[in-house]
DNA sequence: TTGTATGCGTTATCAG
DNA sequence: CTGATAACGCATACAA
């Protein structure tokens, strides 16, 4: 029945419909549907309904940035993480939207999947959407500047950096109360698990830092890449156990590698701790789930979400915060 | 140095730094300014680094608001959900983002974090935001329209609609399935744990078609009410077994209460599936982590993140997609 | 290389 | 009750 008239130019784009194709559908100022279409008093029930209707007809939809232009802009911050499927960051995203509700903000959360490619990208794309964001990124600095156009950026973990806000995590602290138990548990053949890791100081290094300064020799048989999934945990697992039969003790990369760990020291008939003692790494909740649970070194993964967010905060007041670094410790379930 | 001049009515608010204030500042057109943001070629290096040293200094930030209205708009659709923490999300979530991928849209997600009022006032925050909204709601469409001003809406599980896209879980097959099987091994006294479910069918009354509809006489002592938690689920199948300790299996309303019956009767020194059975809903995979991994009604999460986009597409594109229905089956796993 | 003018879709102001 | 008209902040032809 309405039919789109006149201009519209190219022609070829489809042309949102605007409040003026209404306007003219209903025979009102654009004006007029502006004050229906926001319930505002000051309308005729009747002129109401019609420009209502007319809008309905013609599907249109308010453009949110022609009324972010005009009414008091909402703060947005977009979070960038390599996996939602990850059950590290659920929890971390819950801290990130809490700290973000306190201010009345809202959160875009993206996710690479992975691809490291697509993290540039995302980058871009989420980047020119929020007005700063916070991110698990692979990559440097240098690389990742072009793509930013001077947008506030909080990097996380495994990241360093000293153009950007920072939330990092000393995982040493907790690595250390459990290396030391181990060993006064008599523990002396120690493995660990260690993945792949663009930036910052790996946690191989702190394992190395760590087992040193307990006085422990720890050569690089002892250390073995996997994959970070539970999968990647399984196989490295085994790997380890087939060149050193004699280990007592896995250290995981994460919680996940070391359930993979876990189960592949099932499979292979050893008992937890027993034949094998094991410590993951993160303190997933997940943990809880074996039998015995898994030991970890905890992260308070929402504590993180709110620190990463203060860190967001003084960087758009222009007060920058010093950057974070959150503690770890023990958290002593059954698995050693 | 900068002085704010003339116009400004208002003079109360901060007023934000604009284009202009930039060009002020550096002694140039707001004209040459964008291009030095925007890293145009055509421009002296000189004035592009004088500019940019000006924008640092007023800490400029370009309006996303501004810019959307001028370049060609990317489509943002918002995700509603009750808990991130919750692992049935997750997977979701990631389907949804895949699914936006592919369409090279955006996905800005939002939790309540169980807080039904929030849910509202969340609907309305985020709906201003973006241009559809697929939400796992405990409101009704009643009230919910009024917060909605005419925004596509998607609603997820549990919750009937005519007056907006549909994705619905089935879960009959499945338990169907799982009934059966339980039922061929020869169960009669199986309970169940039911969770409150504001909207749409309820699984109590799934479990209890199914089970007529097998021949099982069911009363409702068999069923208990329990928090959607794990703790939910230990405290209700404490309950349930005190009330009948005859029972030889429980199904539960969903994997994170079968885990919590399932630590339950670990604890009562039952063992799993030996003396109780147990079917969870869900099919999560940290079900997998129990020993013996958890049995559940499987429902593919990431493709009803895709099915909800589908939906979407339909809503944003004039042509509503018909309501989907996703299916379910048994997952097989070792605790029944 | 740089500046001027115009339009994007809305809401707000102030006339009629 | 309704309709012009002016911002909002930015980008993009077009002119200088």
């Amino acid at each position: 029945m309405v039919k789109k008239t006149q201009d519209s130019g190219a022609g070829s784009t489809p042309q949102r419909t605007t409040l003026k194709d209404v306007a003219r559908a209903a025979g009102v100022s654009h004006q007029t549907v502006s004050r229906a279409i926001n319930n505002k008093g000051e309308i005729d029930p009747l002129t109401r309904q019609r420009v209502l209707d007319a809008a309905r007809e013609l599907r249109y939809r308010p453009s949110r940035f022609a009324r972010g232009l005009v009414r008091p802009d909402m703060t947005t911050v977009g979070l960038i993480i390599p996996d939602v499927a990850n059950p590290f960051y659920p929890e971390l995203i819950a801290g990130v939207i809490e700290a973000a509700n306190v201010r009345g903000w809202q959160v875009v959360v993206g996710s690479t999947q992975g691809d490291r490619d697509g993290e540039l990208a995302l980058v871009r794309s989420l980047g020119r959407q929020v007005d700063a964001l916070i991110g698990f990124l692979t990559h440097t600095d240098a690389e990742l500047a072009p793509h930013l156009e001077g947008l506030p950026l909080v990097v996380m973990d495994r990241h360093q950096s000293t153009a950007h806000g920072v939330v990092d995590v000393d995982v040493r602290p907790g690595l250390r109360q459990g290396l030391q138990h181990l060993i006064a548990r008599g523990h002396r053949r120690i493995g660990m698990i260690d993945c792949a890791n663009e930036c910052g100081e790996s946690r191989r290094d702190c394992f190395r830092a760590v087992t040193e300064e307990l006085g422990l020799a720890v050569d690089n048989s002892w250390i073995v890449l996997g994959e970070e999934s539970m999968a990647g945990g399984e196989a490295a697992f085994t790997d380890l156990r087939h060149r050193h039969p004699e280990l007592t003790a896995v250290i995981g990369y994460n919680d996940l590698v070391a359930i993979g760990a876990f189960r592949a020291a099932r499979r292979m008939g050893l008992a937890v701790p027993q034949d094998c003692a094991l410590l993951g790494c993160d303190g997933l909740s997940i943990g809880e789930l074996l039998d015995p649970p898994l030991s970890s070194v905890y992260i308070d993964k929402r504590r993180m979400g709110q620190l990463a967010m203060d860190q967001v905060d003084g960087l758009l007041s222009g007060t920058p915060t010093a950057p974070a670094l959150l503690g770890t410790e023990l958290l002593h379930r059954g698995s050693f």
